[in-house]
RNA sequence: UCCCCAGUAGCUCAGUCGGCAGAGCAAGUGGCUGUUAACCACUGGGUCCGCGGUUCAAGUCCGUGCUGGGGAGCCA
């Protein structure tokens, strides 16, 4: 007989003369008539719930049964007699694939998100972080759906890379060198010839590839090794960044709001059991947050307008608000949770606190930067339109120290057949966040990476 | 890295003024019931985070280290 997934089951809805199941009991009741079993196969948020008869032949090892037992199930589906389930199995065979200690930790109860970051191997096991790795499934389809259905193509930038200070944090050293010393080592010795690290943003090689193929997007593994211990940062994360060829940064904000309106929608059409127990559990005003999302244009404003408020609101910032400082985490929260209550787009940055490959504005001043803010998370995406003239972009890697010979590749881009092109970056593991209404990086990534944390 | 808070049973936590180590849940045993985080009774379960100090006496006070959480900075 074929397995079928609890999902399918479920969805189908209809009894059924004959089903074989097997999963992962989650709870067990039992009485002397009979008892009832509740097995999950991590196909959905569901169990289903299995009735055995005393009458079965295994009935003594059935009640053995613990919480986290795998068995495999045959049986009709059937219409329940009880409440709070429409099918249940009549079992006619049980079979117990594997009896778990009594020493498992999970329990029939709550579990604290800090206790289950501990048994990182196992916490995919409950329901709310079985959801959470199901969305995040899905989210990743619809993203390569959004941007396939924008004709855009896929690319794979590299993971080990050569180019030193994308201007995007510190560096994971990569090296097969046996002794390594901080300033003064011999790096025509190692595997490269030349120093290589981790990426920490493949947008320098999407930018090639955007002007060549028009409409690209990279996702893919990414890594700062910065010193970050906070609720919205890791070491290891995943970064969504596409880059379009003549595309200024109005155009850059459009695809933006676009895509993350259409995340969201393609979650709740795609995603509602697992999306409601979100709701429920983890954020009663998540539906109220997701609407307002998709139901109104972001508003966008400058970062000079973006001061102006903050100064005009009479709020007491621990931090002064003035031009030409970057907006501080409580800054962006008032934007967005108390003036707009929604998702707010800052344009044209002062371009002493932005990294020199956005595109320097008319006004000498400031550049064509622009960063998603939205409610809780802060900033979601960071992006700009890129310098494409050779000589602007050349003074300003000059201005920024960098040594423009390590770039050679990069400025020949705007050597041949430059043209306006713009690009962002989108932490994915912060729109996970975003829609599920997890408050911590750590709870939606599968094995977490942070400072001193390389368990698992 | 900086600031604040916490660490007591498998889990969540209480522990008063420094004076015998506690509860709920979980687990084990028994009972009961078409049960729904089932229910009822009983039983077992402790390096009070580590190290050092003060004291007749430290879970409790002091110092220090470690771990976790919240916030900040860096950013996505």
């Amino acid at each position: 007989m074929k397995r079928e997934k609890i999902k399918q089951i479920l969805d189908k809805n209809s009894p059924m003369d004959s089903v074989l199941v097997k999963g992962w009991v989650r709870t067990k009741r039992e009485s002397k008539e009979f008892t009832f079993l509740e097995i999950n196969d991590g196909s959905c948020l569901k169990n289903i719930q299995v009735v055995s008869d005393h009458t079965l032949e295994n009935y003594d090892d059935i009640i053995k049964i613990t919480t986290g037992s795998a068995v495999s199930i045959t049986g009709k589906l059937v219409v329940s007699p009880g409440k709070g389930q429409s099918l249940e199995i009549q079992a006619e065979n049980v079979d117990i694939v594997f009896i778990n200690p009594e020493n498992y930790p999970l329990q029939k109860k709550r579990h604290t998100d800090e206790f289950l970051r501990t048994i990182a191997h196992l916490r995919p096991r409950t329901n709310k972080y079985g959801a959470v790795f199901r969305i995040r499934s899905e989210l990743s389809y619809a993203i390569h759906q959004f941007f396939k259905n924008m004709g855009f193509f896929y690319i794979h930038t590299p993971i080990i890379t050569g180019s030193d200070c994308e201007g995007a944090g510190e560096l994971f050293r990569v090296t097969t060198l046996k002794n390594i010393s901080d300033e003064k080592t011999d790096f025509y010795k190692d595997f490269f010839g030349k120093e290589a690290s981790l990426t920490v943003s493949g947008q320098l090689s999407a930018e090639m590839y955007a002007l060549s193929l028009g409409d690209v997007y990279t996702f893919g593994p990414t890594f700062r090794a910065e010193n970050s211990n906070t609720s919205r940062h890791a070491a290891e994360f995943w970064m969504i960044e596409p880059e379009m060829a003549f595309c200024d940064i109005e155009e850059n904000m459009g695809v933006a709001e676009k895509f993350i309106q259409y995340i969201i929608q393609y979650t709740i059409d795609n995603c509602k059991p697992d999306l409601d127990m979100f709701c429920k559990f983890v954020d009663k005003e998540l539906m109220t947050t997701l609407d307002s999302v998709i139901s109104r244009d972001f508003k966008r404003l400058t970062y000079k307008e973006a001061i102006d408020i903050l100064i005009k609101s009479g709020e007491k910032f621990d931090y002064g608000v003035s031009f030409g400082n970057d907006l501080q985490s409580e800054h962006e929260r008032y934007l967005t949770d108390i003036y707009y209550k929604g998702p707010v787009i800052v344009y044209n940055y002062p371009k002493t606190i932005k990294p020199f490959y956005m595109r320097l504005n008319d006004d000498n001043k400031t550049v064509a930067a622009m960063d998603i803010l939205v409610p809780r998370i802060g900033e979601l995406i960071g992006g700009s339109q890129r310098e494409e003239r050779l000589d602007v972009l050349k003074s300003r890697m000059q201005e920024s120290g960098l040594n423009l010979s390590d770039y050679w590749w990069y400025l020949e881009s705007r050597t041949y057949g430059s043209v306006p092109h713009s690009g962002f970056g989108l932490g994915f593991e912060r729109l996970i966040m975003f829609i599920t209404g997890i408050t911590n990086i750590r709870d939606v990534i599968s094995f977490p990476r942070t400072p001193g944390n390389i368990d698992f």
